[in-house]
RNA sequence: GGGCGGUUAGCUCAGUUGGUAGAGCGCCUCGUUUACACCGAGGUGGUCGCGGGUUCGAGUCCUGCACCGCCCACCA
């Protein structure tokens, strides 16, 4: 395709597919082998295998690509590692479904054969959104692709437990923990939600065992009394004083329980007095741990009750509720229901309602880990974007707990803790290693597998090699950046810095980025099981992935959230195609590369010097991750400034042999430098028509080009002070022709001016379409008029116009200046403002005043004018 | 309960160290000029959430409050 055949529309679709596999195919997304170029690396966030492109990702993913193409352009050497996670309990549910679908399950076919299963499924649908990465444009490095079950890596993982078990930073222990009843895992606290839900509370009777009266607790979960080893108070609640230590019987099961004294109760709430259930509830384990109580287990790992030979037992946790509820209100203990805010912890995963539950987990020892991150984070070795999320973090590594790593899956890595015979546990590589370590014959390995973020923590790192001293870890670690979303900066990034810092000594990042949530347009949350989420998808195979990256780009810098809208997206697209009209002008106009000009008129070095300003202002935005500021300087220097100024200025001298080398070259090289500035953001569009300007010398790519080089001779404030007031006048110009409905193609006779229109005569009067300029105010026939910029315009227009109707808009013209005028005189009268002001503050509103003076006296000359 | 972000034109948002409020879209008027109607020209539109304070001067700084959103938190 040449210039001559460029459709007047631009269409991404016949555009976009071909320059990826150009790309790939020249090796544009490998970083060199050799060389000495600075390094740039970001390893992505691995999405998940269970995955498919939602908005975020087309906001994130285009990001990081962006991120890396500016930094290409910079000259350095960059890589973009790809990667996915095997996001266990994600995984794991998909592949259960499929199961369950197929009227089989999990446990009757078995680990080995669920696990066979599993990877089956990865093999045929577990790709699909890498391949979307690549439509959106995702320059990334595809032959270091990795996957976090990959056998180098799971090798890495387990390398990293082993470790830490030997250094006693992991450890098994019988805890409350998590229970999700229908993954039937235990997960982490920060993969719960917590909700609060109408439910109610339920005062109980417990009496005392010698039969002296009783004491009355309060609960929400009356179905966990089965499982009560005691009722608490607090040691300052006189209403207990000298009770405690005496016996109450449980309801129901008549078990003695002791009256015991504790700092928990809050004597404020409820009765004051608690029931505990250390199995079954986290504060209560700490009161049952201070008092040496039993912490019997009344649920199983679906939450039905496990009570042999009472009428509770296998009943699902509701129900029973509601069974000891009747029972008790039966037995005369139930003393009244009240009304109650309950909160409650749901499984991010599945939804369900958490159910604390007593059990023996591994663990990681995160406080000591934390101790090692926070003076790095507070020295500022790793920055986060926005800065307000560095507080958020450090208050979380702060006051971090123990980490609970085992999960009760198979989809995953399998713990590597093998039990001798007496149930030591021997953390090795393989069987064979731990009985070559213990020295004795192992019985089992562990059945658990590792929560998937102790995998993923590695990931900035074993990506690149480690534990091998790889030369990819060598030259590409620490990396640079890491963007991510803010639900997951304790999740994930906590996670990598921990590790990276104990296992590596070094930060795994230098910038943490954290980007917008992107929400519908009416601010609600975009959500897959709700349906309000929109298929980025259908919107690259409608109007692009260059438009739909530059809608989520263009408006990401420090913000929340980013609202995704359909006029958005219309407007990505209208300057895409105004992107592809301009440079289709342009190669219209222009055959081949003129030498570089030696002269250049006043306008000429008013784009260029634009065009440094543009320069400047874009380089600082991308460099501070701040796109939305990118994209307005780059939207304005193009649409406003070139389009709408320099070409529609330029359009007379590009028609005629003897003037048009200058502007064509001026042309070039302003759009040649914009398609540079713009291909981070929109990479297909700048690389299509780079394609086509006639540039002597060229890369094959501009995705392979160097970023422009600007001179500083170009900044001229000058030209742009004199060019912009020359627009000025001559907006001001059409302004007055459109006020008395003058056609705006059609010529006026002339425009009489008295000032000094600082060589501006012939752009002001081609642009203001008049047919001359005629200096000195006009003698005969009546006209509308104007001052601005210390240049008096008269539009002769006897006949044209209704005299009435422009008496009226003078009138409100004097009206409004010496309304502005007023107001300055105001301040300029007062002594304070004169005394206390910067000098040059009151200088410049001193001249102003005067000029707005003089305005207003204008105006009133050409009001009598007009009355005489 | 604690913390963070937001509140500026009908809509979505910019607004640098305090110095007479901006863009895009929408709306209105005009327009078949050697790119582009996914366009061009002009215009309408704002007591900058509310109340105090600092200052000669506040959208911008301080302080209360309201509303929206997010995060953290062991009250049965």
């Amino acid at each position: 395709m040449n210039e001559f055949t460029m459709p007047t529309q631009y269409s991404a679709l016949e555009t976009e597919g071909k320059w990826y596999a150009a790309w790939e195919a020249a090796g544009l997304f490998k970083p060199d082998e050799s060389g000495s170029k600075p390094i740039y690396c970001i390893t992505i966030p691995p999405p998940n295998i269970t995955g498919s492109l939602h908005m975020g990702h087309a906001l994130c993913y285009p990001l990081q690509d962006t991120l890396g193409r500016y930094q290409r352009l910079q000259g350095k050497n960059v890589l973009i590692l790809p990667g996915q996670d095997h996001a266990g309990i994600a995984t794991q549910s998909v592949v259960d479904k499929q199961l369950k679908k197929e009227g089989k399950s999990a446990a009757a076919i078995g680990r080995e054969k669920f696990v066979e299963r599993v990877w089956e499924w990865r093999k045929e649908s577990g790709d699909t959104i890498l391949h979307q990465l690549r439509s959106l444009g995702c320059a990334f490095d595809w032959s270091r692709l990795r996957f976090t079950l990959d056998e180098e890596y799971a090798d890495a993982v387990l390398k990293v437990f082993i470790n830490w078990f030997d250094r006693g930073l992991i450890f098994r222990g019988k805890r409350v923990v998590n229970w999700d009843p229908i993954l039937q895992t235990s997960v982490s606290d920060i993969e719960t939600e917590r909700k609060t839900v109408r439910g109610k509370l339920y005062y109980v009777r417990y009496p005392f065992a010698d039969g002296s009266g009783d004491v009355v607790i309060a609960t929400t979960r009356p179905e966990t009394m089965l499982a009560d080893v005691a009722v608490a108070v607090h040691p300052s609640d006189a209403r207990y004083t000298g009770l405690v230590g005496k016996y109450l019987i449980l309801p129901l099961l008549n078990r003695d329980i002791p009256l015991i004294s504790d700092i928990y109760p809050d004597p404020a709430f409820g009765s004051g007095a608690v029931k505990i259930t250390p199995a079954h509830d986290a504060n209560d384990y700490q009161v049952g741990i201070r008092h040496g109580l039993p912490m019997p287990t009344i649920l199983d790992e679906r939450a039905r009750i496990i009570l042999e030979g009472t009428k509770y037992h296998s009943l699902d946790r509701l129900e029973a509720r509601k069974q000891v509820v009747a029972d008790l209100e039966e037995g005369g203990f139930l003393v009244k229901i009240e009304d109650h805010e309950i909160p409650i912890l749901i499984s991010e995963r599945s939804g369900e309602v958490i159910e604390p539950l007593l059990s023996e987990q591994w663990f990681v020892d995160q406080p000591k880990l934390a101790e090692r991150v926070i003076p790095h984070v507070k020295a500022g070795d790793v920055k986060f974007h926005p800065p307000r999320y560095e507080r958020i973090f450090l208050d979380w590594l702060e006051n971090i707990r123990e980490w609970c790593i085992s999960r009760q899956l198979w989809w995953g890595h399998r713990i590597p803790i093998y039990y001798t015979a007496d149930g030591t546990p021997i953390a090795a590589m393989s069987q064979a290693d731990a009985e070559q370590k213990s020295g004795q014959a192992i019985v089992r390995q562990d059945e658990d597998v590792l929560d998937t973020w102790f995998s993923s923590g590695l990931w900035p790192f074993a990506t690149l090699g480690w534990p091998h001293d790889s030369s990819d870890l060598k030259r590409f670690y620490p990396t640079s950046t890491l963007i991510t979303d803010r639900n997951i900066i304790n999740l994930w990034v906590a996670r990598m810095m921990m590790m990276g810092y104990d296992l590596t000594g070094e930060k795994p990042f230098s910038d943490v980025i954290i980007y917008a949530t992107v929400l519908r347009e009416d601010g609600r949350r975009m959500s897959k099981s709700l349906g309000t989420g929109i298929d980025p998808m259908t919107i690259i195979s409608t109007i692009g992935a260059d438009a739909l990256r530059y809608t989520l780009l263009s408006q990401t810098g420090e913000n929340q959230d980013i609202k995704y809208s359909d006029r958005k997206t219309e407007e990505a697209r209208n300057f895409a195609n105004k992107i592809w009209n301009a440079t289709r002008f342009v190669l219209l106009n222009v055959e081949s590369t003129p030498a570089e000009p030696t002269q250049f008129e006043i306008v000429d070095q008013w784009l260029l010097s634009r065009l440094a300003a543009t320069e400047k202002e874009v380089r600082r935005a991308y460099d501070e991750f701040d796109l939305q500021s990118a994209c307005q300087a780059l939207y304005r220097f193009f649409w406003s400034e070139m389009c709408d100024w320099y070409i529609e200025v330029t359009k007379s001298r590009l028609a005629n042999q003897e003037t048009k080398a200058v502007p064509q070259w001026v042309l070039l090289t302003a759009i040649n430098a914009f398609l540079k500035m713009m291909h981070p953001i929109m990479p297909h569009i700048t690389e299509e028509l780079y394609s086509h300007l006639p540039l002597k010398d060229k890369a094959a790519f501009i995705m392979a080009e160097a970023w422009p080089q600007i001179p500083d001779s170009w900044t001229n404030p000058q030209a742009e002070s004199t060019v912009e007031r020359w627009f000025t006048i001559t907006r001001a110009l059409r302004g007055l022709r459109a006020e008395v409905g003058l056609d705006a193609k059609s010529q006026i006779p002339s425009v009489h001016f008295v000032g000094d229109l600082q060589g501006g005569d012939a752009v002001i009067q081609s642009q203001a379409r008049a047919s001359a300029l005629v200096l000195g105010v006009p003698t005969g026939p009546k006209s509308i008029s104007t001052t601005i910029g210390g240049v008096d315009l008269y539009l002769p227009i006897e006949g044209l116009i209704d005299m009435e109707k422009e008496l009226g808009r003078l009138g409100r013209e004097a009206q409004k200046t010496r309304e502005d005028l007023d107001k300055l005189q105001l301040r300029l009268t007062n002594p304070q403002f004169t005394e206390r002001a910067k000098p040059e503050v009151v200088a410049r509103e001193t001249e102003l005043a005067a000029e707005l003076q003089d305005k207003l006296q204008k105006i009133q000359i050409r009001i009598q004018l007009f009355t005489g």
